[in-house]
DNA sequence: CAGAATCCTTTACGATACTG
DNA sequence: CAGTATCGTAAAGGATTCTG
């Protein structure tokens, strides 16, 4: 497979895009382990804004990696779920999160090089 | 770029952002097979502008996974390259790409789905 | 509690022209 | 050819408030 046959692949730029904002991939990682209920997302995850944490959920449902379930109940309950398929994409991030693991330190020792 | 200690592992949102822009796991994508003059990057790539293409590069330099190489010769020539650390990532995003092959298709239909 | 509605700031990106 | 300088637009993200 050549450099440009794969860029031209348009399913290769869909999986780019995938990752090319701040809070997808971090949204399915912290989903990995089962559903769970926006505050507590909120919780785990830290820092980002009930706006944005719903545009960014509401983009991966989109995108069939997440599942909404509403429940009819007062106080209101709704969970976030992956999917199957959105399950499927957690193999790939965990490389990205052993890669981090083992060179992490490395990125950061070059930023902090580069900033004197 | 925060890299605070939002997520219980720190390291795995260094990766998230790493790649949470659009070109950064791109051009380390055409870096793979070797050096590169920025003139073919941009053939390669199609659509990125000298300023961003610039940019991006300086910003995968910063965090060492890009080395700049200029020679002092008339015309100017220059060449981009991967570090060692550069390299390292290329599993994941290869990880990343066979999925798009696996499940690109899958992606489309739940965005086609959604878009009735 | 979920999340919609506002308002605001930042920045990513693009187009173009220019310099060494 | 590499890269900078400007200008402009669009989108992302954050803070806050309000409602069912």
């Amino acid at each position: 497979m050549t450099t440009d046959a794969y860029l031209a692949d348009c399913r290769a730029r869909l999986a780019f895009d995938l990752l090319s904002n701040t809070w997808n991939a971090v949204l399915l990682w912290v989903l990995r382990d089962g559903p769970a209920r926006p505050g507590e997302l909120r919780e785990r995850i830290g820092g980002i804004s009930p706006k944005v944490l719903t545009e960014t959920l509401r983009r991966l449902e989109f995108n069939g990696l997440v599942e909404r379930h509403a429940f009819a109940e007062a106080p209101p309950r709704v969970e976030y779920e992956l999917t199957a398929l959105g399950r499927t994409l957690l193999g790939p991030i965990d490389a990205f999160g052993a890669w981090a693991f083992e060179h992490g330190d490395e990125v950061m020792a070059a930023q902090d090089r580069n900033s004197r």
